[in-house]
DNA sequence: AGCTACTCCTGGTAGC
DNA sequence: TGCTACCAGGAGTAGC
């Protein structure tokens, strides 16, 4: 599932095709994708300008427009979330669009006579969930979002203080985008996993030396992640390019119930928490008393 | 405040 | 082979 590794490998190699790029028209095959922004609308935000930019924060691809003739001054963006099965490609002009595409946007290049047809991002998603949303602001668009886990406003400190003012299972906890912006089911899993605490456990009660543990825990697999393209393990997840990512072949509990933990050869557990698939060592992760 | 359930969706798979 | 039933899962929302 797009998390965090997998939205910024998307961003990172999607960017060079948009940037630089003008709009010059849409192809909408499943109305919601646009999260309630009419045709109309989506054609006055962003019809004839020019992406300025493709960033990312938590799970969202934002990608910023501007009038070519002041590329400086943002004046719309696309807010792109991929949800579960959401991918961003590229296709060349003229390429029909691959299968389950939901929306299409077409670009051009350069400017007046000498505009040329430079293809159209295109946003697949079998299972519908995820949005293309454009708007004026982001910030009308996306939720509270918590820090970003490998940002300079995410440290031991914070991490440490936000476990101690809330009485809340971990697990949830840490797939609450309000708390930390940008984990999923995954990732949430093996960082637990890397710094031995119990998906269970009350973040009250966890001792400043797993606090640090789990702070390293989480920077260490989302950038192991980012390195390797995300993980690819059931068919969704692919880059912009069609590449699997690699992570898959890191998980130590993810997925791997019924198989022996790698450290301590105990059989890997799943549970279900908070209706999520929940995985870990019984051995190595103990249960804080 | 924090929990649980429900909703949105469809490809894949288990069971018959 | 072909059918049905069920499941995964991010996140918004509702109810307790």
């Amino acid at each position: 599932m797009p998390e965090l590794p997998e939205v910024e490998t998307t961003a990172r190699l999607i960017r060079p095709d948009l940037v630089g790029r003008v709009v010059t028209g849409f192809e909408v095959e499943w109305e919601r994708t646009l999260g309630g922004v009419t045709r109309r609308t989506l054609a006055r935000l962003l019809r004839g300008r020019v992406c300025t930019a493709v960033e990312r924060r938590a799970k969202y691809v934002l990608i910023a427009f501007a009038e070519p003739e002041e590329p400086e001054e943002v004046r719309a963006w696309l807010v792109v979330h991929l949800r579960m099965t959401g991918r961003l490609v590229h296709s060349a002009p003229g390429e029909a669009p691959a299968s389950h595409r939901r929306f299409g946007l077409c670009l051009g290049e350069g400017r007046g006579e000498g505009l040329r047809d430079a293809g159209r991002i295109d946003f697949l998603d079998p299972r519908k969930f995820g949005r293309c949303v454009a708007t004026t602001d982001p910030y009308d668009v996306l939720p509270e979002l918590g820090p970003e886990p490998l940002g300079e406003g995410f440290t031991t400190d914070s991490l440490r203080a936000g476990l101690a003012s809330r009485r809340r299972q971990l697990k949830p906890l840490l797939l609450d985008q309000s708390f930390l912006a940008g984990l999923g089911n995954i990732y949430v899993d093996e960082a637990l996993f890397l710094a031995r605490l119990h998906p269970l456990t009350s973040s009250d009660r966890v001792s400043r030396p797993k606090a640090e543990a789990l702070f390293a825990a989480i920077r260490a697999v989302l950038t192991e992640a980012i390195e390797r393209e995300g993980s690819s393990f059931d068919g969704f997840y692919r880059t912009p390019t069609g590449q699997p990512g690699s992570y898959q072949h890191q998980f130590q509990v993810y997925g791997r119930h019924g198989k022996p933990c790698r450290v301590c050869a105990a059989e890997i557990r799943r549970i279900v928490v908070g209706q999520r698939g929940t995985h870990f060592c019984p051995r190595c992760q103990r249960r804080a008393r």
